[in-house]
Formats: C-alpha cells, structure tokens, sequence
DNA sequence: CACGATGCTGAACAAGCGTTTAACATACTG
DNA sequence: CAGTATGTTAAACGCTTGTTCAGCATCGTG
C-alpha cells in the first residue's frame, strides 16, 4: 500500500488528476493547494506541477475530464429518454436518475457539477446551455408525440423542468437530511420519482374552492433590504 | 466622494460587512483577501481585522446578517403564501418571488444564498432545514384546506416543491441566458411563474397513448466511472 | 484642560502559497 | 554500452496572505 488513497494501478498522472478531482469537488478549488492534492495522490507537489504546469491547468484538465463525464451522462439519459417514452414507460427520466445509476456510489462528480455550476465559471455555463437545448429538443419531441401538454412558453418550461432535476444534484446533501434519504441512491431517488411524477402527470395544487378572483395581488412591501442599513 | 462604493453615511464597520457581503456572494470566501475587502470599503485592511477580530469573524458577521435578512424574506413570504390561500389569489407564492420583491435589484444576497447552500456550510444547512419545515407545514395547511392534493409522502413533496423554487435562485445566471430574461425580475418572474403555476395545477406530462405498461426498466447501464479510468 | 476611549492607519511580520531549479533514477533507443 | 527522454524528488525562491503592533487623531467626559 502507497499511501492515502488506493488508486490502483493508475498513472500519477491520472492520480493527481482524481485526488484534485475529488478535493476540488469537496471544498472547491481556492481552498485546496497543490500540497494537500499532492499527498492525497502520494506523489510530490513539483510532479503536480510537472504534469499540468501549474495549478490552473490542473484545473482546467479536472475541468474538460468531468464535463466529459457529464455529458456522456447526459446523452445516455436523452437515449434513454426517448426510449422510454416510445416503449410507454415511465413517464420521467430525470439527470438525478442517470447520475445514480451511472457513477459509483462515493462518486465526486455530483459534487463537481455543483461547484462548476455555483461558480460562474464559462465551463458551467457551456454545460447548462448544452443540457437545456437537449431539453428543450426532447420536449418539443414529447409534445408532437403526445407525451407532454404544450406550453404558451416552451423555453422556460424546458428551463423549469431542468433546473427542478438539477436541484436534486445541487441540494443532494439538504435533502438528504430533509427526508432521510439521499436522493442519488436508490431508495431516496425512487421516493422523489414518485413525488415528482405524480405532480408532473397532475399537478400538486388545486383550484381554490371558488371565490372572488383577484383579490389581495400587488400590495406594495416594504423592502428588506433599504438603501442605507441600520449599522450594527 | 471617498472612494469605490457610495455607501451613503453608513458606520465603517457596516460598511466593511457590506463590502465583504458583495465580494463574498460574487467570488466565494476564499478567493477574497482582506486587502480587496478594506480597499471596497474605503478602508484599511487593519480596521478590518479591528472590527471583526480576524476574517473568520467578518465571515460569521456577514453570514449572521445575511441568515437574518433571509429568514425576513421567508418569514413574509410565509405569510403571504396564507393569505394569498385564503383569498383565493394565486396558486403558489415562490422564494423567488419574495426575493424578487425584497430585494433591491442589484442586491449580492441571492448570490450569497447560492454560496451558502452550495458549500455544505452548517449554516446553509440550518436554513434550509428551517426552511423545509416551514414548507413542510404550509403544505399540510394547504391540503386540510382542499388547496393541495394530499400525498402519500409529504415530506419528499415538500422537499420538491422547495428545491424547485430554490433552484431558480441557485441557477438564476443561467436561467437568464436560457430564456432571455432573468428569473429574478418581474419580466423574467411572470414567465417563471405562469409555466411553474400551469405544471403545480394541471401537471406538464401526459400518459402515454396507451401501451403495454412495463417495458424496459432497470436495464443495466456499464458504469460511466469505472474503478479504475484509462490514464489520460 | 487633561485624559482615557474609540476609530483608524502605515509598516512590518511570520506563515503558507504556487512555482522554479538542479539533480537523481529509470528505462527505452541506437 | 553510451545517450537521451521520461518520471520523480528535495530544497529553495519570491510573493501574497492574514495578522500584529505602535502610534496618530478625534472626541465625549470629569
């Protein structure tokens, strides 16, 4: 045994890429420095810097290894989508499900994507616009097949349902302790499927009984936040 | 004028936490130096340290000040979202909305939030299970009041319903460039809200056509990670 | 007026950071 | 076998970081 983490019989290369991997996802890239990545991969911290010239290009090779990742994660979902949706099964697959299913269980790339999408990193946003235009197209899809109800506001429906499936990923911990499971495992993703789909095949809210309809809308508040605030 | 940021007459101690407020929520706690926050302040890095005794307890400050002005913004949503209920208004009442209204446009506190759930702080953690169990409890409100259909587990829908609403404050930057209007302004709000109130009440998929109802489920997909990666 | 708080600063300090450098193995190549 | 890439390291460098310190105004109070 080397030390710390048992990569097997990786390169050093690809260590020191997986413990940044990991140490990025955990506590995001500024906390982290090229020493502590450098003895998680039992390598020493010149060999980091050999390999990727200096930090930032360690980040920026973490960075195209993980988007990589994550659309590879993403086409398999749109397949699996559309296959779904012609076999008549379910009604939903959702970038939870598929992150669940295709990564092993301690996994740090949920935990990427959280970062790469919090910070306003570009890669962040390439990802997001990619994976909403693929929404988008699989929406339209459902709609002509007759799958899903069409909307007055196609681009923000497609946004609305994305972001609600991001959600899971990004709040995973929250959740997690909300409702006593985490919901990138089985047993918690099967509850939240269930949830989700039933408000996504009937809504969750109904009509209110039947009353006056505009009644109290647009009252004013007082902002919470005023221009000049009360010194502590 | 004295420098950088027109603060109005604000103490200087409240001008460092607001500064330290702004440079947090847009960078993150780490990838900010004192010498940036004094220098926004108008300031010297001593008086920061002065006031807040180190860093650390300018992060606590800000983070005690923002906590603060977020549970503000819940606590009226909440009463809001009864009122509305009870006067027949409309369906739903999201976070963003209270934010949206609040909150002076240009205001760091929704980027805060974002850093604040999305980096496993205890604080973060704090407020989102307050959170959850005020949504918790409008929803068991909204059901005995015929206003939402009961679930057989309320806890995950609860869950849904917040981490829906949360992620437009989450991915608002993103949502912005998707749908050509940012989430956070009424423009962008009314849009948000007319799609999101269309899926609570009536739901956005339909039942397929009419097909044999198990078909292709639980296939074994390869793992996208396997335990050991080709080395790169 | 004296005087102790209070607010505030410039200069300096030790520690930790990313990075560089020179050197040492190891192994393939001619 | 010499020679040259390749992988790897220990040690050090320069810089930035958070923090400390001694001192200067300012000001309400006895």
């Amino acid at each position: 045994m080397s030390s710390v983490v048992d990569d097997g019989d990786l390169t050093a290369r690809a260590g020191i890429r997986n413990a940044a991997l990991r140490l990025f996802a955990e506590r995001g890239h500024d906390a982290v420095t090229v020493r502590e990545i450098a003895t998680a991969a039992g390598v020493s911290p010149a060999l980091v810097v050999h390999h990727f010239g200096s930090k930032d290009g360690l980040r920026a090779a973490v960075d195209t290894h993980a988007i990589d990742a994550f659309d590879r994660v993403f086409a398999e979902l749109d397949d699996h989508d559309v296959a779904e949706m012609l076999t008549g099964g379910e009604a939903t697959t959702s970038v939870a499900e598929a992150f669940s299913r295709m990564l092993p269980p301690g996994s740090p790339l949920p935990a990427y994507l959280r970062r790469l999408l919090l910070t306003n990193d570009p890669a962040g946003a390439a990802i997001f616009g990619r994976w909403f235009g693929a929404t988008r197209r699989l929406l339209d899809a459902m709609v002509t097949l007759g799958a899903a109800r069409p909307s007055d506001d196609p681009d923000v429906l497609a946004a609305f349902l994305l972001v609600n499936d991001l959600a899971v990923i990004l709040l995973r911990n929250q959740i997690a302790t909300a409702i006593g499971d985490d919901p990138l495992t089985p047993a918690g993703l099967d509850r939240w499927a269930k949830q989700a789909t039933a408000v996504y095949l009937e809504g969750a809210f109904a009509a209110p009984p039947a009353q006056p309809p505009e009644a109290a809308l647009n009252k004013p508040n007082a902002p919470i936040e005023p221009p000049e605030e009360a010194p502590s």
